[in-house]
DNA sequence: ATCCAGGTCTACC
DNA sequence: GGTAGACATGGA
């Protein structure tokens, strides 16, 4: 295990990046949180007011990888700037500085967000980690250390074995999703060539995907920062302290809010969400 | 116990 | 283009 330092601790907030609802699958471990990208284990850990991983052969590619992964290129001091007027966004951005938007694998998002409905993010958590446990691959030594699952993988696992380890009535969505990922091996990668409006109607095209699940996909899953998933903590912060319209449904919220801020949308989204459901 | 959770689909107006 | 009701399950 090598240990490499990431940047300062004030540059990203561990805890409510890797465990605020966004990703299902970091876990808390002394000061800091095991997890997985591609394929790969690592710790992120705080020490000395400093951020630093631990990984099997850390090399600069790796460290590459991790930056990217955390978004820490992403000025978070510049972004909040912009919005020093409004008291509500300068509280949300004193109290949570810190946290990211991570840039997440796009299959695992998929279904991530697809198990999202109507759930809660223990119950996301526990049902996407089950399923790694039953399907993924072990590449470490840690309880979670397991790969995400592949389509096929995930097919031949089948919708009633989903059902039994607690998927519900999403289950057949998730191998509806599996089936055409299969069939059409572009289907993820295209999508990061398209406009907003062109991704929201293929994803929206996969049953159990509708336009919050989509916007969450591509706000995790395909990095885009002009996309501003409404659910109904979001929702509320806009109706109740930015002073959106209550009448409109969750889809008009995001097409409005979406207009209003633009590449701003993604990140303000998050902390919108994070400080309704605190 | 009863309610609620990062919604979406279907059927029908 | 808008809206009741159904949908599975587990945590609080």
């Amino acid at each position: 295990m090598i240990e490499k330092y990431l940047c300062e601790s004030k540059e990203i907030n561990l805890s409510s990046t890797l465990d605020g609802g966004q990703c299902f699958r970091w876990h808390q471990f002394e000061n800091g949180f095991n997890g997985v990208i591609n394929n790969e284990c690592y710790f992120i850990f705080e020490k000395n007011n400093c951020i630093y991983v631990s990984s099997d052969n850390l090399n600069d590619n790796k460290l590459n990888i991790l930056n990217d992964y955390l978004d820490l290129k992403f000025d978070i001091k510049k972004f909040s700037s912009n919005f020093k007027k409004n008291k509500y966004l300068s509280g949300l951005f004193n109290k949570y500085y810190g946290l990211r938007i991570l840039k997440q694998d796009q299959w695992e998002a998929m279904v991530s967000f697809i198990t999202s409905s109507v759930s809660n993010v223990s119950k996301i958590k526990k049902n996407i980690n089950d399923l790694c446990l039953n399907l993924g691959k072990k590449i470490g030594n840690n309880k979670y250390d397991f790969t995400f699952p592949e389509p096929k993988e995930i097919l031949e696992f089948g919708e009633t074995n989903l059902r039994k380890i607690g998927f519900g009535f999403r289950s057949p969505y998730i191998i509806n999703a599996s089936k055409m990922i299969i069939e059409d091996d572009n289907f993820l990668r295209s999508i990061f060539d398209l406009s907003y409006e062109e991704s929201l109607l293929k994803l929206t095209s996969i049953k159990g995907v509708g336009r919050k699940v989509a916007d969450c996909i591509m706000t995790y899953g395909y990095h885009r920062k002009d996309v501003f998933a409404v659910d109904r903590w979001v929702r509320r912060g806009l109706v109740n302290n930015l002073g959106y319209n209550e009448g409109y449904s969750n889809d008009k919220l995001s097409e409005i809010a979406r207009s209003n801020f633009g590449s701003y949308s993604s990140y303000l989204q998050q902390y919108i969400f994070y400080g309704e459901k605190s």
